[in-house]
DNA sequence: CGCAAATCCTTTTTT
DNA sequence: AGGATTTGCG
């Protein structure tokens, strides 16, 4: 397939900084992927003088493969395809010496950097969940505006001085530790390059050709990573749209995307609005709906590929009935359109929803997947390990010490803990360090004492076995894993034996990843600290995606299906409070909200279905909510309605009669 | 110190 | 309604 003039115009406009302003299902991938094509082919660039930087690692991984397959892996050597947060990482592994860190860092996700901030105030204030989370996003947000402790210390009133104290405080225990949270990885490059010119120029020498997707998802310290790695060369192509930023509670603003004019004054901008994925139904319907926000850029989409049928609202009588509805539609269409359950994906504005959906493909024995919902990396025996692994890179982790000291039960309780928190506090050293301190044997019991001398025996010996190369840190784990017997722990710790079978299998599916990454087979073997820290952001979840991409519905978030595309689309819980949710409508953040039904719209090719209930259980009380305000944004003469009463119970009848024949052969086909 | 019951709190989105 | 955390007992 050819490059259209506008593709064709933003593929070989390298003259100097370039904004593409990509409107959705508009080949704004295949832009970059041939842009880094034409680059290495056409122009004097070397792959590895090209960095691309996504926000996903599914993205990025995506990315890596579809310019493998157009350039050859040979020539890919050195390309760099990651998402920020990895080049992050990538800039603060090298420059240690320059940042002042000792290697062996740990890197905290929010749940350790709340536990942390529990620890920090516990004594003087009684924080609550909520409480904690607050910090967290405060935090978080002066971060990604690169606002250090001390400056937000001087201008914060109110509430704020109180979380400024707490920042302030943070941030020396994240050092303490050797430890830095995914702020951090954004912020700690970009002053390092801002701060250090010789640095600076280095990596600019490095990136000679920055490309930028999802733009308009940038923060504030992401798009000052991008002035100073590009610098004064301003060789750079940015690819967003600001219709599909919907990650402004991190700090994502549409108006970076207008930032960058004013920046770069000699900036081109080159528009995408031809569609390559939808009917143009679904595309007139998206454009009505967007027009409702203010727009920096005009832009309007089209296709050449039908008009294509009404898009339809379904009514549930409740959230379960909704869900059998949509499942009963799936097997519907599959029956007499023989489409393929891979072609139908659920999208839902909270994970909370996915639930009744589950439930109602399982009954009807249907394949599905379920991306995000942050599963498999918040399981328990996940944490426990990852714990383990992180506790033997940086024995002055805290937080994995504290997961893991009584983990399987050593005889190491409250009492003792309490003990070694005060000795290490007074000592001013991490927890670790406090339980090799002479003097110990006298706070602790003497089995106590015993048990903590052969925890940091265990952990001091695996660690040194796990430092070497290659197999060695292999078989280190495998052993550790084995010593502290912790398939025996899970078979004293699980309600029933088959529970423990499947947390095994998880506790080994981590295994095989860390072995895999530890290995050297491509790509360079990494350490186990780089391993280790690229779990922790959740590098591998993508790779998982991978391997099972069969026949199955796909259920995800409305976030997390920016990017995707889907034949037929339901998206369901159409309803006020639930997609403006509710603390949208509060903060009067309709806009964002708005722009998140844009994005659901747009994934779908041919198929848009909305669904909502009439009744919805809610914190254990029931609700009758209002069909969503996007609903009667759109134009009515494209959208057919359901009728509603007595139709409806008959459709339903027909409908319900349907899908148990359905299920009916599929069990029969089964069994 | 470890386990079971009782309470209470939840639901926005993610690197 | 369900899951997590906290309390109370053996």
């Amino acid at each position: 397939m050819q490059l259209n003039p506008r593709q064709r115009e933003a593929v070989t406009y390298i003259g100097g900084p370039l904004l593409v302003l990509a409107g959705a299902g508009s080949g704004k991938t295949r832009v970059i992927t041939e842009k880094i094509a034409h680059l290495v082919r056409h122009c004097d660039y070397r792959a590895k003088d090209i960095a691309a930087v996504t926000f996903t690692n599914k993205a990025a991984r995506e990315m890596k493969e579809r310019i493998h397959k157009t350039l050859g892996r040979q020539a890919c050597r050195g390309l760099r395809v990651s998402t920020f947060h990895t080049l992050g990482l990538d800039i603060i592994r090298r420059e240690t010496a320059t940042l002042g860190m000792k290697p062996g860092f740990s890197l905290f996700d929010d749940q350790d950097s709340m536990a942390l901030l529990k620890a920090l105030t516990d004594d003087e204030l009684d924080v609550d969940k909520s409480w904690l989370k607050l910090a967290v996003s405060k935090i978080s947000n002066w971060k990604n505006d690169m606002r250090s402790p001390d400056a937000v210390l001087a201008s914060a009133e109110g509430d704020d001085q109180l979380f400024a104290v707490v920042y302030e405080q943070y941030q020396r225990h994240l050092k303490a530790y050797n430890a830095l949270d995914f702020d951090d990885l954004i912020l700690l490059p970009t002053v390092l390059l801002r701060d250090h010119p010789a640095v600076r120029e280095r990596w600019q020498k490095r990136i000679r050709y920055l490309l930028v997707d999802e733009y308009q998802d940038t923060n504030t310290s992401q798009y000052q990573l991008v002035r100073l790695l590009v610098g004064e060369r301003a060789r750079f192509t940015v690819v967003g749209d600001d219709d599909q930023s919907i990650y402004s509670w991190r700090g994502a603003q549409p108006k970076n995307l207008a930032l960058l004019q004013d920046d770069f004054p000699q900036l081109r901008v080159v528009k995408l609005e031809q569609n390559y994925r939808s009917m143009e139904r679904i595309l007139k319907c998206a454009n009505i709906l967007i027009d409702n926000n203010p727009h920096v850029f005009e832009k309007r989409l089209f296709s050449d590929m039908g008009y294509g049928e009404p898009l339809r609202v379904i009514f549930g009588r409740n959230e379960e009935n909704e869900a059998e509805r949509v499942v009963a539609e799936i097997v519907r269409e599959r029956f007499l359109e023989k489409t393929r359950y891979g072609d139908y994906a659920i999208l839902y504005r909270g994970n909370h929803q996915a639930r009744g959906f589950e439930k109602s493909l399982i009954n009807n024995r249907i394949p599905y997947k379920m991306t995000g919902g942050q599963s498999f990396f918040s399981r328990a025996e996940i944490k426990d390990i990852m714990a383990y692994l992180r506790l033997l890179v940086n024995p002055d982790d805290d937080n994995a010490f504290l997961r893991i000291i009584n983990l399987p039960r050593r005889g190491i309780g409250p009492t003792s803990m309490e003990r070694i928190g005060e000795l290490a506090n007074q000592e001013r050293v991490s927890l670790f360090s406090a339980c090799q301190i002479h003097g110990l044997n006298t706070l602790l019991s003497a089995p106590a004492f015993h048990a903590v001398q052969s925890f940091v025996e265990l952990i001091q010996r695996t660690a040194r076995k796990a430092a070497e190369p290659g197999e060695q840190s292999v078989h280190a784990i495998r052993d550790l894993i084995k010593f502290i017997q912790y398939e025996e722990w899970l078979f004293e710790s699980s309600p029933s034996p088959a529970a423990a079978e499947m947390r095994m299998k998880n506790v080994n599916e981590l295994y095989r990843w860390v072995s895999d990454m530890l290995k050297d087979d491509d790509d360079e073997a990494l350490s186990l600290e780089q391993a280790v820290n690229k779990l922790m952001l959740r590098d591998m979840l993508s790779r998982q995606d991978e391997e099972d991409d069969g026949d199955q519905v796909q259920l995800m978030t409305l976030h997390a299906s920016k990017g995707l595309e889907f034949p037929y689309v339901f998206m369901v819980g159409m309803e006020e409070g639930l997609l403006p949710h509710q603390s949208s409508i509060d903060e009067g953040n309709i806009e964002e909200e708005r722009r998140l039904a844009y994005v659901g719209i747009t994934r779908a090719q041919q198929r848009l279905i909305f669904t909502l209930a009439r009744e919805r259980r809610q914190y254990g009380e029931t609700i009758r909510p209002e069909p969503s305000r996007f609903l009667f944004e759109l134009p009515q003469d494209d959208v057919k309605w359901e009728d509603s009463q007595t139709k409806v119970s008959h459709e339903e009848k027909q409908q319900r009669s349907a899908s148990n024949i359905a299920a009916l052969r599929n069990m029969l086909k089964k069994d």
